[in-house]
This record gives C-alpha cells, structure tokens and sequence, in this order.
DNA sequence: TGCACGCATGTCGAGTTTGACATATTCTGC
DNA sequence: GCAGAATATGTCAAACTCGACATGCGTGCA
C-alpha cells in the first residue's frame, strides 16, 4: 500500500527491461509496477494510433489533460483501475488487454 | 465513475455468460464488470488450490476477511488494483493474469 | 441442540485516488 | 528564435477505497 517517491524516481527514465534492478523492491511489488507501465505504455500507443492528443482522450475518457500525461508516465497517483477503464473507454478489448500485459513493452528511444 | 447499487446487483447472481444484458450498461461498464469478476474467479480458484481460507489469505496479503469475501464477490468497493495486488502476492505470474482475463469464468454450480 | 468454523454483508474513520486548475517544459513548423 | 500546440508537473478539495470490526448465515459434528 506504500507508494511515495521511489516509484516517482523509478518511473522516470525508464529502459527496455524489468524495473528497478537497483532499489529493493518486492517481487509483487515489482510485478505491480511492471504491470502498471506496461498499460501506461499501451495505452500511451492506443491514442497515437488514434491520433488523439491528450486533451481529446481527456474529453473522451472525462478526465483532464493532466491526468492523462500522469496516467502515461506510470505516476504513482494513478491506479490501475483508472488505466484499465481508459483503455476500455478507448475501445480495447480484454484480449488485447492481456496482450498487452503479456508483451514486452518498447523503449521511447528506439 | 458512478459505483452503485446497480453493479452491487449484477454482480450477485451471476450466471456463465456476460454479465447484464438486461440492465442498460455501457459497452466499457461491461467489460469493467467482466474483468473484475474474472480477477474474483480467478482469485478465489487460486486460494482454493491452495487450500486456504478466506482469514488465511487475508493475513497473507495483510488485509482482513471481510475484505478477502468482497474481492471473491467482486464488490463495487474492492478496486482491480486490489484485486491484481492480491494475485501478486500469492505468486501468480503477469501471464497467469493474463490468461485469467482472457479464459471464460466458471459458474459456481456445474 | 449447541457450537465452532468458514464465508457474507454493513458500516466507518483513515488514507488514497480523482478531476480540475495553474503553471512549466518540450516540440513543431515557420 | 518565436508562437502556438502538446505534454509534463504540482497542488487541492471531493470522492472513493481501505482494513477493521460487528454481526449474520449456513454446515458439520459432538
């Protein structure tokens, strides 16, 4: 239930591979985290393929641009719930979405 | 946002197939309602297998038992966050999560 | 019958997540 | 370089979720 700075640190520059080699975290928690970039990420993916800014997706899903961009970092005041709601709102699927937590996602800079 | 008495209801009773095509709930709703008593199934299958009972898994994961019951009920109140939390840390794989998603859910009677 | 055990349901104060707003930073074409 | 658009970051009151507790319900069993 503790979410405070690390993870603000740990979701700031994040690479290919699995989190947070360095800061001790629990196998869970580290799970948790994975899971929340990688619908962060694909949902980050769903709205360019869509052409939307994060203002149009904020509109869609009734949210706020700002919400959206914390959303798309992975930041710690985001849930889950909120995540998997958006993309749903977005028109993805369940199988998509558990294609989604499945595959490896992929680094801003290529 | 709207968590109400209507998904209370639904989610009571619950037979095989989709939840709720009677009650007028948006495509996205549905999907929420869906995954989240998939999450539940899948929840309370693994705690069987393990043969623990609600008050044991509610110690694991340091939550208490009433909780554990509106997890497995899947309880407007108990957020998907929660739920995949809780799978975490009773050692399930993000590709056990997302078979979970994808597989269809088990009536409770055969 | 009485009782212990496992599960379900209602409630509540404390703690967390939310949309909104203000503002800063980065990006894009000119 | 500059303006305007898009995105990022900090903050806050309102809304929601949390663990905990009390209590109800069914089942087995002595």
């Amino acid at each position: 239930m503790r979410e405070d700075k690390k993870k603000r640190l740990e979701a700031r520059g994040w690479r290919v591979g699995t989190v947070t080699e360095f800061l001790g975290l629990s196998p869970e928690e580290e799970e948790y985290i994975e899971l929340k970039l990688r619908l962060a990420d694909g949902f980050r993916r769903r709205r360019a393929q869509r052409q939307l800014t994060q203002a149009d997706v904020a509109r869609l899903i009734r949210s706020s641009q700002s919400r959206v961009a914390k959303m798309e970092a992975g930041d710690p005041s985001v849930s889950i719930d909120l995540l998997v709601r958006s993309l749903f709102a977005m028109g993805t699927s369940r199988a998509e979405l558990a294609r989604i937590i499945t595959n490896k996602r992929v680094d801003k800079a290529a």
